[in-house]
DNA sequence: CGCATCGGATACATTCCCGTATCGAACGGA
DNA sequence: TCCGTTCGATACGGGAATGTATCCGATGCG
């Protein structure tokens, strides 16, 4: 699929090389979009030549795929392990607060995991692909939702855990498409936490979950 | 800015143009996304040579950005007139499902509208000006929101009318996100619909919104 | 109907980028 | 240290898209 599965002698050089590839496409894209950065860019980022390339990847979309999937990874497993901080009773607050510090970490991730949407969006089979990916990660919120619901008792304004995952994935999305074009990442985790808050709680009428982000920064382009 | 400004006989023929290159533009960038469009294609889609393009269009930068204006407002008007469609008295329900049904309709233009949002995301002036555009929006809805709380009680898990504008904008950004990979608009809708209704509406545990969408189709690719 | 202006087609030079083929150097096992 | 293998640089040919300059047919006005 990826490389080719004749068993070959990989040295260090080519891992390094691979990793260098990927670190410099990451910045590449997140400053002009996948869609605008041509392979030279990426091995002049790199500081290798285009020979290099050719030698690691097959095309750009490979490269963008093993990208994505390398810091998707990541972040699935520190979202993992936020989840699993705390005891089998729920802090749903603490554990909103510690996700939520993870997810809306890097506005240039953002950028890139967007455009990787955007591109999977297209293609059939990336898109089938990112789709087990979100289904795993709402697996984890749903078990720990549905874990907590043993012993708190709390979400009951949706359906049953399953779709509550699904609300919280949503918030994340939706909050993520505004933090996208006002770049104001502390607003953004303190309105995801209060929206959270929010859909995670009965008629809890919290209206004190931080601090308001009310005086919307909303406009300021750099 | 977009055009010079001296005056000239502007023909039909001009404004036909115009248009259809617009068109074409829709089509292309919905199939192959905006990054991966080449002014020729947009032309050759259209039925016009390089010449007529450059000739209403200064880059494809422009055109993409009149494009959008074009179907937003168009948008915008819709949406506009689905709120102000009861009278004073609102019906929560019965809003969501026309507004839903307004929002989610073409699967193509979320596509080349997310195209937009992650250009605009690396294009200051162009992200304030889609920041605005939101924010015209979410006021309609806070207007809305805020006309009907004063006969109606409902909201109030959040904060004022304009979180809960906010809320309903993230919700739809959400939904939206996942629509753009399963390609599923009916089961968006009935999600959509339901989220809605949990954000808008105290504890009602209404846990019949419309029609479960809970056998996610998720995973068909095409 | 005739004329001045406008709109779009065509031709051209240029730049950028791609993918391949070849070669020398780095590497790592013995 | 020596040698076979692997990695990445360089050189090459070619294709595609860009922006401009020029020209002719269409258009609308008097």
């Amino acid at each position: 699929m990826t490389a080719d599965q004749t068993a070959r002698r990989v040295t260090r050089r080519r891992l390094r090389t691979r990793a260098n590839l990927l670190d410099a496409a990451f910045e590449v894209f997140a400053a002009k979009g996948f869609g605008r950065v041509s392979i030279e860019e990426v091995c002049e980022a790199a500081g290798y030549s285009r020979g290099a390339f050719y030698s690691n990847f097959a095309s750009l979309d490979e490269l963008f795929f093993a990208l994505y999937r390398q810091r998707a990874d990541l972040i699935a497993r520190q979202v993992a392990d936020a989840l699993a901080g705390d005891g089998p009773g729920l802090d749903v607050p603490a554990s909103v607060d510690r996700v939520t510090e993870v997810l809306l970490l890097d506005h240039d991730w953002l950028l890139v995991k967007t455009d990787f949407l955007v591109h999977a969006a297209r293609d059939p089979a990336v898109a089938r692909s990112l789709l087990e990916h979100r289904a795993t990660l709402r697996g984890a919120i749903a078990d720990r939702l549905g874990r907590d619901r043993a012993h708190t008792a709390l979400p009951a304004v949706l359906g049953d855990a399953d779709a509550a995952a699904r609300a919280v994935v949503a918030a994340y999305d939706g909050v993520t498409t505004q933090l996208l074009l006002d770049k104001d990442v502390d607003g953004a985790r303190a309105w995801l936490k209060q929206l959270l808050t929010a859909l995670l709680t009965e008629g809890s009428t919290h209206s004190h979950p931080t601090s308001h982000p009310r005086n919307h920064p909303e406009n300021h382009p750099e």
